[in-house]
DNA sequence: TGTACATCAGTGAACGCGCGTTCACTGATGTAC
DNA sequence: TGTACATCAGTGAACGCGCGTTCACTGATGTAC
């Protein structure tokens, strides 16, 4: 009612008047990426993110080329600076194998706490058998994460810093799920719980995991029954 | 070369010759089940079910109606029973809280392994914004998984089982996502860590969790630093 | 036991619909002179 | 500074394709007498 005069899109043909207000190229990209996260990829139709992008299907074509250009577009643009920031604290050499280890986990924790759309994206993604994100996700993502992530294990097993019972690509397995799938499948719990929202947050959440892991991963002393 | 008289569908038209074999609506769900799991209810034609289990499409609306009631048939005949099998050691009374929580941890990974279509069709589904399972599973599965094992949680923890510090929601939040998570996704870490699958396999995959469990949950000693 | 017929399991071909994609177009913007 | 024109951002309407679904049909099976 404010704006009565605007019904939507009057929109004349012809090249638009200058830029009118944001980048149409980020519209498109932030409306593909709520869409697919929510929906799929397969189960996303073009004319529903440019609908919600306030667009032409045919600019998603102008712009990308096709849906699966458009998809590879998101990986680079959006997933992958994303795992480059999660996964930085895992590359180079470490003083404390077990700081980083705790580091690395919270941080990426918080990452993902602040983009949700991104684990239920990249976990709904990665089961999918023909997915386009998925060779990509695995090569880039789980395959950096995994090798560096079982290095430091290894490393601070070797130096006593945490148990050293146990096998550390099953560790780095366990530890990724703690991480990622509690955040993948927040919008269940939430319901589930019927959480009022200010116990069962992301806050208490990551606290919680970082307290489990931390206990979980003591090195055990000698107790006699 | 062995049945060369036989180009896999000779069928001539009417009524078929007796049963030939087993159930066809059995063979139909294996095959929608397997395919699901794989590629996704939405990104799984009925023409590829149709195809693997060698019938025709029109015979899927012959049996369900439509695809929407033959996901509803899948849950009730596949899905259901296995919730029913898994969430029963939550049911009823216990003695030792921490104990049957272990247990239940234990069987329900077992049958998760058993099972390794579930896990991904759950997760992905439960994922999905308009899922027909959605909203079955999270009433059905994640409702009563969820509130047993809170309720064993705080049984456990009141009886000084298993440490008290640690929020009940959460930690049956963290338990669940350690218990299906690796195996949803299965395909990815094999594929990661290329292992010899002997090392890496579901029986040892258990027996870690269950280790790094009751380590997690043990009571704390108080310690000096 | 034989005959007539309703029923039943399953098919093949076609239907309409919504999908990703294409393309001729429109009028504002940038550029050469 | 003005003019002519190529370029550029974006559209609207249509395209073919594959999807879920429908339906008239076929011939074996069950049943009544």
């Amino acid at each position: 009612m404010v704006k009565p005069a605007q019904p939507r899109k009057p929109r004349r043909p012809g090249r638009p008047t200058q830029s009118t207000d944001a980048d149409m190229r980020t519209q498109v990209l932030d409306a593909a990426v709520a869409l697919f996260a929510e929906r799929g990829v397969i189960a996303t139709p073009l004319r529903a993110i440019a609908t919600k992008a306030g667009v032409t299907p045919a600019l998603l074509h102008y712009y990308f080329g096709s849906k699966d250009a458009m998809v590879e577009a998101l990986l680079d643009e959006r997933i992958a600076p994303f795992i480059a920031i999660s996964t930085a604290p895992l590359q180079g050499p470490t003083k404390s194998p077990c700081t980083t280890l705790l580091a690395f986990l919270e941080g990426h924790m918080r990452n993902i706490a602040a983009h949700p759309w991104l684990p239920r994206l990249m976990v709904r993604e990665v089961l999918s058998e023909g997915g386009v994100l998925r060779e990509r996700i695995v090569k880039q993502f789980s395959g950096a994460i995994a090798k560096g992530l079982v290095k430091l294990i290894e490393q601070a097993q070797a130096l006593g810093e945490i148990r050293a019972d146990l096998d550390p690509r099953l560790l780095s397995l366990s530890l990724v799920s703690l991480a990622v799938f509690p955040f993948a499948t927040a919008p269940i719990w939430r319901d589930v719980f019927k959480a009022p929202a200010s116990r069962v947050n992301a806050d208490s959440l990551i606290a919680h995991t970082m307290a489990l892991v931390r206990s979980a991963l003591e090195v055990k002393r000698v107790k006699t029954k």
